[in-house]
DNA sequence: AAACAATGTTAGATTAATATAACTTTTTTT
DNA sequence: AAAAAAAGTTATATTAATCTAACATTGTTT
């Protein structure tokens, strides 16, 4: 049994430890509460490696949780868990609907990429999307000439 | 000592091994060759573990090295190398020249994010920013409203 | 060519994150 | 309320990637 320690990503959290308030946040929204064995589902990992993992959170303020109980996140853990939803959130749609990325990929990538960009980055990004919808992308059919260019592979 | 083994990231190998096979291109096209230190020194790791990496790399037909000499890339290191490399300056130019992210940050992010987005994410990227540059970026005063507008937080 | 410095190699240790397997507690079923 | 199932816990093991420290080889200087 290794303990966990703190890591780069903004609040020094590592990707894994980042995934996991995201994750507890998430059930909290879905069905109101988080046991282990839901935030294992959800991540797709074993019961043992959530346990050690709310371990270092609850020692570290992230996370409430008593033995055989269910799993709760502090006010630190929440601001992490909301920072990291956000992030996700503009990825995904930056990627899925303005990049035409299938859904299912541009989830994906926006899971990976949420624990290593600024929020400064995540913020321009957002801007630069909202900018488009705006002023450039305001017909069904400049958006269709987007995709088309986009996915085009020649020239 | 511990063998590496490959993992995720497209070609399967992990975001560590594609930093050394994209490193050891930059080395040489800078300087004509790649020894172990100056691998070390450019990734800001210790000799012993380029060993270990590079002898990986080497079982597994992405490099060429003997003991003692130095390190080059086989046709398939250095294809990866190269799809790195340009993951790297799509991105780069993304966020520093048109998110106009400090160009040290974006670098970095850069680093980041080059391993773990698809190729198809990248070509739609490098569209967007060249349809923007082409039809919407054509004066310096649209570039530098577009730097003030995503810049800008409040609303 | 001997001495020294620089570079490279190897073995073993450490860390983060995970898994397996045995065990305990809680919940559900009968 | 006893038995069975489900969920949670703990200790130990494994993996990727790194490090330290001891040692070997190569290159450079005198």
């Amino acid at each position: 049994m290794v303990k966990f320690k703190r890591r780069e990503s903004i609040n020094n959290l590592s990707a894994s430890l980042e995934n996991y308030l995201e994750t507890i946040a998430v059930l909290k929204k879905e069905k109101k509460y988080a046991r282990i064995s839901d935030i294992a589902k959800s991540l797709d990992v074993k019961n043992s490696s959530v346990n050690v993992a709310i371990n270092f959170l609850t020692e570290n303020g992230f996370v409430i949780h008593k033995k055989y109980g269910y799993v709760d996140l502090t006010d630190q853990g929440e601001k992490i868990a909301l920072e990291v939803q956000r992030k996700h959130s503009v990825l995904y749609r930056f990627l899925n609907g303005l990049l035409f990325i299938d859904s299912e990929i541009a989830n994906k990538e926006a899971c990976k990429i949420e624990h290593l960009v600024n929020e400064e980055t995540i913020h321009r990004l957002e801007r630069l999307h909202s900018l488009l919808n705006k002023y450039f992308l305001t017909k069904d059919e400049d958006i269709a000439n987007l995709k088309e260019y986009l996915e085009k592979r020649e020239e």
